[in-house]
DNA sequence: CTATATCCCTAGAAATTCTAGGGAGGAGCG
DNA sequence: CGCTCCTCCCTAGAATTTCTAGGGATATAG
């Protein structure tokens, strides 16, 4: 039903998907990699995730996709953070630390 | 649309559910205002959120409830975890912590 | 020529959470 | 008394996210 396997990500897929364009343009399966590696593959983006979420994200203003060709020579659309995607990833980032400070004080309580 | 505010809880709501009753039983609106207390006012889970997953975790055998009375001498459905649910609860806050340390890993990569 | 890796994408299901209600009873206050 | 607020329960429907499960094309290695 739920494993620990299913929903990892848990919205945090944007914020992830974000950090990885902070470098470099990048195309979809490349970003996909760049958080296996990233994350010592502790972390997956599925690609029926990671597409969707893209073009939602270029809906709002966060990324710019354009053609080109990827290093192995194939066809593949390159995203770039936008002015507004690096604003997102400032508060998405703070947001999720809140969120983790937040979580670890309920976590911590004891009885009493 | 999607606010910092909104969607506060990014599946984290049943570990926080299960963790406010390792305590004692407690019914819905307690679970909510311990939260809140808990959190100093950085956590809050909507009752239309609450009672929904109350109804699903107990489906699972994660928790067990019965009606009584609370200290407002008013009829509560109580809750209380079962021994399922106390695996649960360690399950997650493990799950939990090897994602903050995962998205951690990530937010935390420089260029290069 | 076949397999594998690299790249793109969609449809539909599943799950979670929220918004936006409704209801009832007890307690305090004017 | 009448009013409001707080305590407690709950549901329906929408919105959103993510997954499963496909399909498709091309380059490269063996």
């Amino acid at each position: 039903m739920s494993d620990a396997k299913a929903d990892l990500l848990r919205g945090t897929l944007d914020l992830l998907i974000l950090k990885a364009l902070t470098f470099q343009p990048q195309h979809g399966y490349g970003i996909a990699r760049w958080l296996e590696e990233s994350s010592d593959d502790r972390l997956r983006i599925e690609e029926g995730s990671l597409y969707p979420a893209l073009y939602r994200m270029e809906k709002r203003g966060w990324i710019r996709s354009e053609w080109g060709f990827s290093e192995s020579n194939r066809k593949a659309r390159y995203y770039r953070l936008t002015a507004r995607g690096r604003e997102q990833l400032e508060a998405q980032a703070d947001g999720w630390d809140r969120l983790v400070e937040a979580i670890s004080l309920v976590l911590r309580k004891q009885p009493g």
